[in-house]
RNA sequence: CGCGGGAUAGAGCAGUCCGGUAGCUCGUCGGGCUCAUAACCCGGAGGUCGUAGGUUCAAAUCCUGCUCCCGCAACCA
């Protein structure tokens, strides 16, 4: 019987396009998946999309479908894309499927006749036109973060779950599994920043939006994110609250939850807490995984620095995708990917180390054994350091891929095949061909390659699954000779085997051209995209000249400038106004010295509504432009302050 | 004193827990080889391990102070 590894991805959610960053998390998983099959476990691999939520709720209105159509096809296309990218998941979960929902239902059902969920009431600042509530905190300028608008305070009922009565066992829970949070220091964040200050009851549902599961006794009220998502770990494997399925029974507690670094709070506090209070095991292992950055800045959509995976598949091939991914990031510090780095990363690693080996070795057997593959005959005085170097490297593997140590455990392949490339150049194949009497060595060291190769080629399928099939096409490699059992040692299992030569598995990618090819298509996209320009100016509503006189433009002065203590982005300004002395605050402080204001005329929105920002009153603002590099619009000298601009 | 992470060769990183010759990849310079994808193999140059002290026979590593960077939090009226 084999033992059950079940693992899973935090679901996907669907509210836009995911870039290569969330990509990472998936792939990663996927590879730790197939790693774990390979070592004979029963896998359960289980990753899906989160589809409630008022966000989702007002995208599809912009678009003008209903919700579920808009995540059907957002869904859809997550489900292309993981395609693409080989992903072997057993299971996809949508939090729109039905047993889902009514098993979430349940939960809350049963959560709250226990005493667990109950109906209090949330305090904050509720935005009508946004159908919002903010916490102070949300709010940008005291106006609703979303359309600007102003915000009232106000009340309104929702259930919250008890936290609190469960935080001691869940402290408690957390001491004493170490390796329940990975890596280490996010353990103590999480005990430090959340559990030991102690825990405020969490809102779980919502009546400012519909498009969520219903709670089942009170209509207003549907039920929010974190039990909804949270659950899907156990709906998809088909819990119950009174009749779980055999699967469920087999399969949970969950082995491994893999996500990112920004949710481990919710996965090793609210999602335990939900789990004990069910009565449910906990999962086993959570860990976060770090970010993986567009050279040094954080990918976003808004950014526009975000890179997708279908196009990154459609410039490098898969697995050269996968493989940066996968040996990019160390399990602690954030990675980043840049072309430069991707082109030199899969041409050493992929084409020069591994390839290479792979196409040398073939075509030296074709040279030699007439394209057959030849049994080890007589021993050379290196053979012993390269069966040697096999079982350092499948040791380290192992040690390294328990640790979740991806980037390090394939590095550990890329050194043995380094070490394989090694072993010709001391053997010297070409020069034993020239001497019949060596006959008997150069097929052991052809021998001995092409179990290097086979070895690798087993340790390196979770990571680049393609390519090892294509080598396993070159060599004949199959049945036992691709399970990692035969690893670390010489078996000689494709002797006899004729050798296909034919076409190389990874070319190395030139650095000029494919930047002149990219260069050449990002011209061709912009000039694509100058029509859809026009169609977006045409979203900005018209404003009569009326609305426009509401603001009242001035001209200032600076006088005084000086950066706003304890803030990175605000500078407080004393400006003349024409009338007198005013104080405004604004968050330039990145682009401006304070002294190079002083004494510059500048655009100054007079009659906008005082706002404390940092404890500092803000009367007015200063015009600039731009959002990257921003720039004050600055107005001649001879302008006299005050002077209404129009 | 908000919380946390970091500073090691031109670039990117390991080593720090548990003190003992500072290591890897890329780049660079030189050499070798010709089976292979301008590839592969070997060697060199390049580091006062952020800084100032302390402990020690011995410190990148342990302790203390300081500087700078990066996340999160706060903050672009």
């Amino acid at each position: 019987m084999k033992e059950k590894y079940y693992i899973t991805t935090a679901i996907v959610y669907t509210s836009q396009k995911p870039h290569i960053g969330n990509v990472y998390e998936i792939v990663l998983t996927d590879c730790l998946a197939r790693y774990k099959r390979q070592r004979g476990y029963d896998v359960y691999f289980l990753t899906g999309t989160d589809e409630h939520g008022q966000k989702i709720q007002n995208h599809a209105e912009k678009a003008g479908i209903s919700p579920k159509q808009y995540v059907d096809g957002i869904a859809g296309g997550i489900k292309d894309m993981w395609k693409m990218f080989g992903i072997s998941n057993d299971g996809f979960i949508r939090t729109t499927d039905e047993h889902h929902v009514k098993t979430v239902q349940k939960i809350f059902k049963k959560l709250y006749d226990q005493g667990d969920i109950y109906k209090g009431a949330y305090e904050g600042m509720y935005c009508t036109p946004c159908e919002s509530f903010w916490t102070s905190a949300q709010l940008k300028d005291g106006c609703c973060p979303d359309c600007g608008g102003p915000v009232s305070p106000a009340k309104e009922e929702a259930y919250f779950l008890r936290l609190s009565k469960y935080q001691d066992r869940l402290i408690e829970y957390i001491e004493s599994h170490d390796d329940f949070i990975t890596p280490a220091a996010r353990k103590n964040e999480m005990l430090n920043n959340f559990l030991r200050p102690g825990l405020q009851d969490l809102c779980v549902s919502r009546s400012t939006f519909n498009w969520g599961i219903p709670v089942t006794f009170d209509d207003k009220h549907v039920i929010y994110v974190w039990v909804d998502a949270l659950s899907n770990y156990i709906t998809a494997i088909g819990y119950d609250t009174e009749n779980p399925s055999e699967q469920y029974k087999k399969l949970w507690p969950a082995d491994l939850h893999v996500i990112g670094k920004d949710i481990v709070r919710f996965h090793t506090i609210y999602w335990p807490i939900i789990l004990m209070a069910l009565g449910e095991p906990l999962p086993k292992k959570v860990v976060g995984h770090p970010w993986l950055l567009v050279g040094e800045d954080k990918m976003s959509k808004s950014k526009g620095n975000a890179l997708y995976g279908d196009k990154l598949i459609e410039q490098f091939g898969l697995d050269r995708v996968r493989y940066y991914l996968l040996s990019e990031l160390p399990l602690l510090n954030d990675g980043s990917i840049t072309y430069e780095n991707m082109i030199t990363r899969c041409n050493t690693d992929l084409a020069n180390i591994y390839g290479n080996l792979v196409s040398r070795t073939a075509s030296m057997i074709s040279k030699y054994f007439d394209g057959v593959i030849p049994a080890p005959d007589a021993v050379t005085d290196k053979d012993e350091g390269l069966y040697a170097a096999a079982l350092e490297c499948k040791e380290t593997f192992i040690q390294k891929m328990d640790e979740l140590k991806v980037a390090e455990a394939v590095s550990a392949v890329i050194a043995f095949l380094k070490s394989c490339n090694k072993y010709i150049d001391d053997t010297a194949p070409w020069v034993l061909a020239k001497n019949p009497d060596d006959k008997g060595k150069l097929a052991t060291v052809l021998a001995n390659l092409v179990e290097g190769i086979r070895q690798a080629h087993v340790l390196l399928y979770p990571y680049i699954p393609d390519s090892s099939d294509k080598v396993a096409a070159v060599y004949g490699f199959e049945g036992e000779g691709r399970e990692f059992d035969s690893t670390g040692s010489f078996k000689y299992s494709a002797t006899g085997n004729t050798v296909n030569a034919e076409g190389v598995l990874f070319a190395r990618i030139d650095e000029k051209e494919f930047f002149e090819k990219l260069a050449a298509e990002q011209a061709a996209e912009e000039a694509k995209k100058q029509p859809a320009k026009e169609e977006k100016k045409e979203e900005v509503p018209q404003i009569c000249i009326d609305d426009f006189a509401k603001v009242q433009l001035i001209a200032c002065k600076v006088l005084e400038c000086e950066p706003v203590p304890k803030s990175d982005k605000l500078l407080r300004l004393i400006v003349d106004d024409g009338a007198g002395k005013r104080q405004v605050v604004s968050g330039i402080a990145k682009f401006y010295k304070p002294e190079e204001l002083i004494g510059k005329t500048l655009a100054l929105v007079a009659n906008l509504a005082p706002v404390k920002l940092r404890g500092v009153e803000s009367c007015g603002m200063i015009l600039a432009s731009g959002e990257e590099t921003v720039r004050v619009i600055e107005l001649s000298a001879e302008v006299a302050p005050g002077t209404r601009i129009r």
